[in-house]
This record gives C-alpha cells, sequence and structure tokens, in this order.
DNA sequence: AATCCGGGGCT
DNA sequence: AGCCCAGGATT
C-alpha cells in the first residue's frame, strides 16, 4: 500500500491536473455547474445525495421553477415542499432544506453562511455538502469527499483502508484535502466526483482510456474491482411484517406507527410481525379470533396475499374483507377505524409507506 | 459506532 | 428477486 508521505508533489500536482483537463474535455452539462449562486448550488447538492444526476433532474427544476430564490422556499409551508419533493425518498432532506431556508431567510437576513465551519451548522448539511457549498459557490479550498473521491483516492493511491470506519473516514478527507490544487478548487471538487461516476466507475472503470493508468496502484495491482474496501455490516435480522386489512369494505383498521423503530409516523394496517416467514395464514387465526369475533374465513370472508420485499424486510398483507367487521369494542388499543376515502386523502410519501400505499390504491378495498 | 432513512440500477 | 449504492441525523 501506498503511505501517504511517498506520494511526491510531482505525483499530487500531476493527478490535479489530470482530472481538471479530464473534466473540462468530459463535463456534462448541468444547470447547478457554470453558477456561482449559493441557493442553486444548496439545492442541488440536497437533492444529489443518494440521488443520481438522471433521478433528482426533474426534482431541481421543479424546485427552482416553484421556488427561484431562496426566499421563496423559506415563505412555503412544508406540505408544500414536501409534495414536491414526493418520489425522491429521504424525505428529512426536505424538512431539512425547508427549515434551512427559513433559517437563512429569517435569522441571517437571506445571507447565505459563506464558510466550511459556518455551512456545516445548518440543518441537512454535513461534511461532504459543506465542502461542496463552499467550495463551489465559495472557492474555500476544501476537499468534498462522497463515493466518487473515496473510490478515485482507494484504487489510485491504493489507499486499502474501509471507507465506512470512522478512521478510514478520516485518513481518506486528509488525503482528499492534501491533493485540492491551490487554484480552481471548485471545478477540481467537481471533476473528482465526474471522474469517479463516469471514468473510474464502481463496476466497468475505463482503465484501458485513463491517462491515470500509469501511477494507479489498483490497475497495477489488480485491485480496480477490489477497492474500496468496505466493512461488511453483518446480515440485518429479516424481519416478516404480515398486515391484515381488515375491514367491511367501509371502514378499515389503522394506526400510526410510534417513533421508535421504522416507519416512524406511518399508517399501518393491523400488523402481526414474525421472527420467520409464516406461510400458513391459520398461523394467525388465533390471535385474529379473539379481535375479530364475527371474522369467518371459510364462507364470508375473501382472503388476498400479496407479497413485497425490500432489504431485510418482508411485507405481506392478507385482505379480509368480510361483513361485520368494524365492531368497535373489539378495537385494539391505538388502531382506530378509517373510511377508504380517509386513507385515500393521507399524504402519500409521508404517511403511507409505497407498501401501504400499493394496498390502498391498488387493491380493490371495496365492499363484498 | 451502529442504525435508520427511500428510491433506482444492475445482475 | 436479491444485491448494491451512501450523506446526514440520531441514538
Amino acid at each position: 500500500m501506498n503511505s501517504l508521505d511517498q506520494i511526491t508533489p510531482q505525483q499530487k500536482t500531476y493527478f490535479a491536473q489530470y482530472l481538471l483537463d479530464w473534466y473540462d474535455k468530459n463535463k456534462r452539462k448541468l444547470p447547478w455547474r457554470d453558477t456561482k449562486d449559493p441557493y442553486k448550488i444548496w439545492l442541488s447538492e440536497i437533492i444529489l445525495q443518494q440521488t443520481r444526476v438522471d433521478q433528482g433532474m426533474p426534482y431541481y427544476r421543479a424546485f427552482i421553477e416553484t421556488f427561484p430564490r431562496i426566499q421563496d422556499l423559506a415563505h412555503a409551508n412544508e406540505e408544500q415542499v414536501l409534495r414536491l419533493w414526493q418520489g425522491l425518498g429521504y424525505y428529512t432532506r426536505a424538512r431539512n432544506l425547508h427549515r434551512c431556508a427559513k433559517y437563512i431567510y429569517d435569522e441571517l437576513g437571506g445571507n447565505f453562511p459563506k464558510t466550511y465551519a459556518e455551512l456545516i451548522k445548518l440543518p441537512g448539511i454535513g461534511p461532504y455538502t459543506a465542502a461542496a457549498i463552499a467550495s463551489f459557490a465559495f472557492d474555500e479550498a476544501t476537499a468534498v469527499v462522497d463515493g466518487n473521491v473515496f473510490r478515485v483516492l482507494a484504487r489510485v493511491w491504493g489507499i486499502q483502508l474501509e471507507i465506512n470506519s470512522t478512521s478510514g473516514k478520516k485518513t481518506f478527507t486528509n488525503l482528499a484535502n492534501e491533493l485540492v490544487p491551490a487554484n480552481r478548487v471548485g471545478d477540481y471538487n467537481q471533476a473528482i466526483m465526474e471522474f469517479g461516476a463516469l471514468h473510474c466507475q464502481p463496476k466497468g472503470a475505463k482503465c484501458g482510456e485513463c491517462g491515470l493508468a500509469s501511477q494507479c496502484h489498483a490497475l497495477q495491482h489488480k485491485l480496480v474491482d477490489k477497492l474500496p474496501l468496505k466493512k461488511k455490516k453483518p446480515q440485518a435480522r429479516q424481519r416478516y411484517l404480515n398486515y391484515f386489512i381488515i375491514g367491511d369494505g367501509e371502514r378499515f383498521w389503522l394506526r400510526q406507527r410510534q417513533d421508535k423503530d421504522i416507519w416512524k409516523n406511518l399508517f399501518e394496517f393491523y400488523l402481526i410481525e414474525s421472527e420467520e416467514l409464516v406461510e400458513n395464514f391459520e398461523i394467525f387465526l388465533p390471535k385474529l379470533k379473539p379481535l375479530f369475533p364475527d371474522f369467518v374465513l371459510e364462507s364470508k370472508s375473501r382472503l388476498y396475499k400479496h407479497v413485497l420485499s425490500h432489504q431485510h424486510l418482508h411485507v405481506r398483507f392478507y385482505h379480509l374483507n368480510t361483513p361485520n367487521a368494524c365492531v368497535e369494542n373489539v378495537l385494539p388499543s391505538n388502531y382506530s377505524l378509517y373510511t377508504i376515502e380517509e386513507i385515500r386523502q393521507l399524504p402519500k410519501p409521508i404517511l403511507i409507506h409505497k407498501y401501504l400505499e400499493h394496498c390502498v390504491f391498488s387493491l380493490n378495498l371495496t365492499k363484498i
């Protein structure tokens, strides 16, 4: 492995200059480049967290059109911001975006903080985003360290440290900052990320046509597909969420999830969670019977089953559609009855998870 | 230090 | 269908 102090000043200069030249030739034209407007740069960076350019672009345009200036965003209500964000995921980004706009407009008189140290204090702005805004908008010589930068640095300099460990992050950040050139800081930061996104990709890196090939540690040691190193996280506990859509066709049992655990505040149907996969529906009958005395599977009800999976979460829906389902006094605590119309009007990404949305909007929740 | 937050792309 | 991706906040 290369140690940092083995990198000569000549190597550093060549590295930065190569990336800048590469960037000049290969950069994509993006609406948030070629601007120094911190509002536009900030907005684009928040959208681009965990989001690809292609996916984020329409959202960026919609936000700029709806909120051309930071005061427009600051004056909006949260509901409006969340609806524009709908479909992007990670909704706390939208809440923090709005909070941050209000703070900058109301408390700072609309003056965007200009330094990394000030920016990182703002909600939704961490080390990466603070460095991006500080360097793109204000030419501060501070390195961005995102997934692309981890990958490019790990490969070129042969850094075999885990990028998701605290010490690994620190080392990569230090190296990144040592490599930042004296001029064109913003362009350099854009360049290394663009290079990682378009050329030195996670898979299928274009090493054959790479000007850094002769000094790339990973290429020379056949480590391109191995780097960057990442600490494996132990397999998450598999969770089986068995939902029972219990209703008479007009009203359904629903509750809002509590603050702990996943899907905070989101609505859900009657839930029986199990440690393992339950294939046989009959297993649940003893639990359902007391709550649901009128329930007769054999004759009066219809059963639909839908199965959805994501990561360690396995979600099953049993749709039990029977008459006399909504006896108030057997309703379990913290569940309430909601009409179909009330369910449909709950804001989709904010209060209804995609799984439940699938159920509410594609299953036919009608009277039998 | 570990866990949660949501989408989409790739195989 | 099952992996992989990865900034920031929270605990």
